[in-house]
DNA sequence: GTGAAAGCGCTAACAT
DNA sequence: ATGTTAGCGCTTTCAC
């Protein structure tokens, strides 16, 4: 028969008495410690004890007695609100599973009790570190309880501290997405730009501008709006568009394109043929399923997670100065 | 001076010599037991060196000793993919907040190897249960692993097993979406149905139907057509949805609807004047800011996450018989 | 090769 | 009102 529920786990004990070895050995077996030399005779009783009774090692007697545990916390600022903080934890979690660690999720919907609460719920977990993440790019102070742990911001950074953190490059961004349109031909660009402060917001056109000096194009400000990041602002700015003659747009970011859409649209004017557009984000339920899909560049949060992880284990380190820039690749579909 | 460092984590045993009283005091002060009749002299003394000395209870101890772990496992496959699993964590992270609990996430992708890990781990760590969620309602097939513990099915459920589950109440939810319709006035509605079989594409149509019943409408099967459940699809069903020459719309969810939104439009239709629209799932980034922004009917994952991790705990309980059916509920806005 | 035994930090009886 | 002590399930050092 196998394990009967819950109710009594089998320890190592019970797998010791059956194979007929004591405790240790079978702790040394089924770790398969290198040091220990175990006759083949001993192995073999342990794993079919082990099998037999449906033994599960204690991870939390493990992680107790040898002081360490496998946890890395992760505090997210907005699991429910977008895919992003999803496709952060997605990579995250690859990475830490990968590495022998097990995530510790605490969404706290930016409420600074909850993050408090979900920092020292961690701490008593005695978890590895923590990753502090937020769902958009930006600059955070981060919370005091964290300095008793080892930690990297993930997808912000801090100004005042000077603490290992991972964000996506805006700028290379900017420059990948304005390229996309340059390498269609176009030589007369406008870019939609956010209305909102933020490394976004100067990131993304700085890339614009170095792609069009890169390309031997004189920048000209007039062809830089700025627009609230939504559908709203992507329609509203529809005219002014048309009346600047431009043959193609960046947009901040995908949902102002689905906007621009549905303007250019209006207008009469027909994408990829009259006006070739960019976005920003590749968010996937939007960009793919656009009329023409939408060719975009990607943020990276799989990775940034990914990355933010193996930077907390010491397996990638941040540069000294700033954090670490995770490139933005760029996704082409049909609307260049 | 502060807490140092996680080099040298502050015990109990620590704070118990620097307060001048044994371990189980400061044990007995610090979980506040209820029993313990403890001096407010000591008590005072015990709390300033917990204070002083920053201490943090060590969780894992505090689960291996006790015998039951504050943990709750939550096994998802697709965290990344939607918003929609990003719901169902953060409805079941409240709820478990609430109660002491605190999440174990494993997102799985639909690889089964990794929900297998991810239930060992999960197990290994003596979970008090674990919740198994889909990101979209269908029939599943638990794992067996599963059985070694307690759990309940979340967005899911398995015919062949009798485990509690918790799903979205699909057929009163297309009742909603179809009474929005119907009380707008309107008496010939289409429903635009998914081609993939499932809960939603049953259960919706149950309630479609219910609804026309309840109000007197004869239900006309030439009126619902089928399309695969995305923005191609509803772009696609334009045209026949003229034909039809119905006056209202219901689509099998917002997708769906921001196509046949772009159709309409296509085809000289405005809506909500010449056509109503409305959608099911309330997928915030299209519905919100469609134009105009989009009728629908929400599902509730939030609220799905919780009432997993009420049954689970045995605060709540599913009914003897099938899944504990969470209420969808209408968002208008304004297509209709 | 294998086992005995001393903890890991804490809880919970049971003494005092 | 407070202290002693025996574990919880495991790792690890050191004997045999």
């Amino acid at each position: 028969m196998n394990a009967d529920r819950s109710a009594h786990p089998v320890t190592m004990r019970q797998v010791a008495d059956a194979a007929g070895v004591s405790i240790a050995t079978v702790s040394h077996v089924v770790n398969d410690k290198k040091g220990a030399r175990i006759g083949p005779g001993a192995r073999q009783r342990v794993l079919e004890a082990v099998r037999e009774l449906g033994y599960r090692p204690n991870a939390l007697a493990k992680n107790l007695s040898s002081g360490s545990s496998n946890f890395i916390g992760l505090v997210a600022d907005a699991i429910a609100t977008t895919p992003f903080a999803g496709q952060i934890i997605h990579g995250a979690q690859d990475e830490a599973w990968k590495h022998g660690y097990v995530l510790l999720v605490a969404n706290t919907e930016g409420d600074l009790d909850a993050e408090d609460a979900a920092i020292s719920m961690m701490l008593e977990h005695k978890v590895r570190g923590i990753l502090y993440s937020t769902w958009f790019h930006r600059s955070v102070v981060a919370p005091k309880a964290l300095k008793e742990t080892e930690y990297v911001l993930v997808d912000c950074f801090d100004e005042k501290t000077p603490a290992p953190a991972v964000v996506p490059d805006e700028r290379q961004g900017g420059r990948t997405a304005t390229r996309l349109l340059l390498d269609a031909g176009h030589t007369r660009i406008a870019f939609v730009n956010t209305t909102t402060p933020s490394p976004a917001q100067t990131g993304r056109l700085h890339g614009y501008r170095q792609a069009l000096h890169d390309a031997g194009i004189e920048y000209d400000p007039a062809l830089v709006l700025r627009e609230q990041p939504q559908q709203e602002g992507g329609y509203a700015v529809a005219e002014r568009i048309r009346a600047l003659g431009v043959t193609a747009v960046f947009c901040h970011n995908d949902r102002v394109a689905m906007g621009l859409y549905d303007g250019l649209r209006e207008l009469g004017l027909s994408i990829p043929h009259d006006i070739a557009v960019a976005g920003f984000d590749n968010q996937e339920v939007i960009a793919a399923h656009l009329r023409p899909p939408l060719s975009t560049v990607a943020l990276p949060h799989y990775e940034i997670g990914a990355a933010g992880v193996r930077v907390l284990l010491g397996l990638q380190s941040a540069p000294a100065e700033g954090p670490l820039l995770i490139s933005c690749p760029a996704v082409p579909r049909s609307s260049i």
